[in-house]
RNA sequence: UCCCCGAUAGCUCAAUGGUAGAGCGAGCGGCUGUUAACCGCUAGGUUGUAGGUUCGAGUCCUACUCGGGGAGCCA
């Protein structure tokens, strides 16, 4: 008989004289007579509670069902008598597929410190918070494409392994084929160059953008960075659109239509999941994004958001003066403080933003833009891209870039370049903000930071 | 990388420089259409690692490892 998982079970609209499903046990409840055992599939957050009735061969078999273990059950869905659940299964048999020795497996039936579950990266799933925020990320990556989709983006796959060695956007992992303290020239290694994993697929989603329009890359990426906080990984995933001719108000529309749709999305689609993390891990979760939907982002220029800064009676560690790049507290001013939703800060001083990022009029601040949200921080950071040759190749010059390296970049503005604007979004960042959790390695399945790499 | 804090039973935590405990979990028994089940009993420890001070160190000192928070870097 075929598996039915239990997200459907328990929406069943009607009873079923058979039913077969199998599961992992997370309590069982012996009475006399018959045992109560909830199975949990993963395919939603709840259980359903099996119901069955003591013959001999039974109650071995139950004797060595434990929290942890897996089972299948063949039975009939019936409206429960009991409080608590619409359906349960009245078993009619049951067949221990794995068993979990009780003295060993670590996941008890009670609450875990994340912590302790960050040790276990393996195991913790199968709890009912992080089923449910696996499944949320899921539901999330399928949002992003259907956001994208429904406005006829592209979807283009750049590379995972790039041999431009000075992106700007941090350390980078370098990738070889030599043995480990091979003293053999570059030339002899595989690709006959320095090659590194990607901190960016940007470069790469320009030359589509000026091609097919209006594209996004969804991906891993990759820093290098020796940083130790919870919203930093060494490998994360980041949704990057860059679109064609468009400038920077284009490209912050963009970025909050987005923002906007996937929150909706998620309350929509993980609405049972999305509510247990508003009733354990952030109370305020609901009314977080409740408010992210009903207002429109802040835009703020630089210049006017230092100004902001300096005039406040709030004291910094940090002086504030114009030229100098914002730091965390100021961020977190703008947004939980004084605008109390999404800030986007734009028209940065070109001294402290990259090559690309399109000059404005005033020769001193370039088109770029950060998106900060309250508790995240900057939750996308994007620009309108420098079109013009000339100036292009000036900013290089005083950035002091080789220009050979991007020879197949700027014949991109050599032949038929046109505005066009981006920004790369964290997606795990993005996890945490639909979620309330506050530590970005419990938002991924196996994360990698500095001296850390088990699972 | 810098600053602060922490590491004791499977988990969460107690323990004036003087015999290492509790709750939960687990095992066993009992009770019950139960549902964070309930009641009773039992087992469970080289106090993160390596040194040092001391008659005596879980406790004080040093180094290291790992974890957490903050900062920097950023998504």
């Amino acid at each position: 008989m075929k598996r039915t998982k239990i997200k459907h079970a328990l929406n069943a609209q009607e009873p079923m004289a058979e039913i077969h499903v199998g599961g992992w046990v997370r309590t069982k409840r012996d009475n006399k007579g018959f045992s109560f055992v909830e199975i949990n599939d993963g395919s939603c957050l709840s259980n359903i509670q099996v119901v069955i009735d003591h013959t001999p061969e039974i109650v071995e078999t139950i004797a060595n069902v434990g929290t942890g273990a897996s089972v299948a059950i063949d039975g009939e869905l019936v409206e429960s008598p009991g409080k608590g659940q619409k359906w349960e299964i009245r078993g009619t048999s049951i067949k221990l597929l794995g068993g979990a020795d009780q003295e060993t497996f670590p996941l008890q039936k009670k609450r875990h410190s994340d912590e302790f579950l960050r040790g276990i990266a393996h195991l913790r799933p199968r709890t009912n918070k992080y089923g449910a925020i696996f499944r949320m990320r899921s539901e999330l990556a399928q949002a992003i494409h259907k956001f994208f989709a429904e406005k006829d983006f592209f979807y283009i796959h750049t590379p995972i392994i790039t041999g431009s060695d000075c992106e700007g956007a941090g350390e980078m992992f370098r990738v070889t084929s030599l043995e480990h303290g091979s003293q053999k020239p570059v030339e002899e290694d595989f690709f006959g160059k320095p090659s590194s994993l990607t901190v960016s697929g940007q470069l790469s989603a320009e030359m589509f953008a000026l091609s097919l329009g209006d594209v996004y890359t969804f991906g891993p990426t990759f820093r290098a960075e020796n940083s130790n906080t919870p919203r930093h990984v060494a490998e994360f995933w980041m949704v990057e659109p860059e679109i064609a001719f468009a400038d920077l108000a284009d490209d912050m529309d963009l970025g909050e239509e987005m923002i906007k749709y996937l929150i909706t999305h998620m309350l929509d689609h993980s609405a049972e999941d999305i509510e247990l993390f508003a009733k354990f891990v952030d109370k305020s979760l609901m009314g977080t994004l409740e408010n992210i939907l009903n207002n429109p982002f802040e835009r703020l220029p630089y210049t006017e958001a230092i100004r902001l800064l300096k005039k406040t009676k709030k004291k910094f560690e940090y002086p504030v003066e114009w030229g100098m790049d914002l730091q965390t507290e100021h961020e977190r001013f703008l947004c939980e403080e004084k605008f109390k939703k999404p800030v986007y800060v734009y028209d940065y001083p070109k001294t402290i933003k990259p090559f690309y990022m399109r000059m404005n009029d005033d020769n001193e601040t370039v088109a770029a833009m950060d998106c900060l949200v309250p508790r995240i921080g900057e939750l996308i950071g994007g620009s309108q891209r420098e079109e013009r040759m000339d100036v292009l190749l000036s900013r290089m010059d005083t950035l002091g870039l080789d220009k050979e390296e991007y020879w197949w970049y700027l014949d991109s503005r050599r032949y038929g370049s046109a505005p066009h604007a981006g920004f790369g979004m964290g997606f795990e960042r993005m996890l945490m903000l639909v979620s309330g959790i506050t530590n970005i390695r419990d938002v991924m399945p196996f994360p990698r930071t500095p001296k850390s790499l088990e699972f």
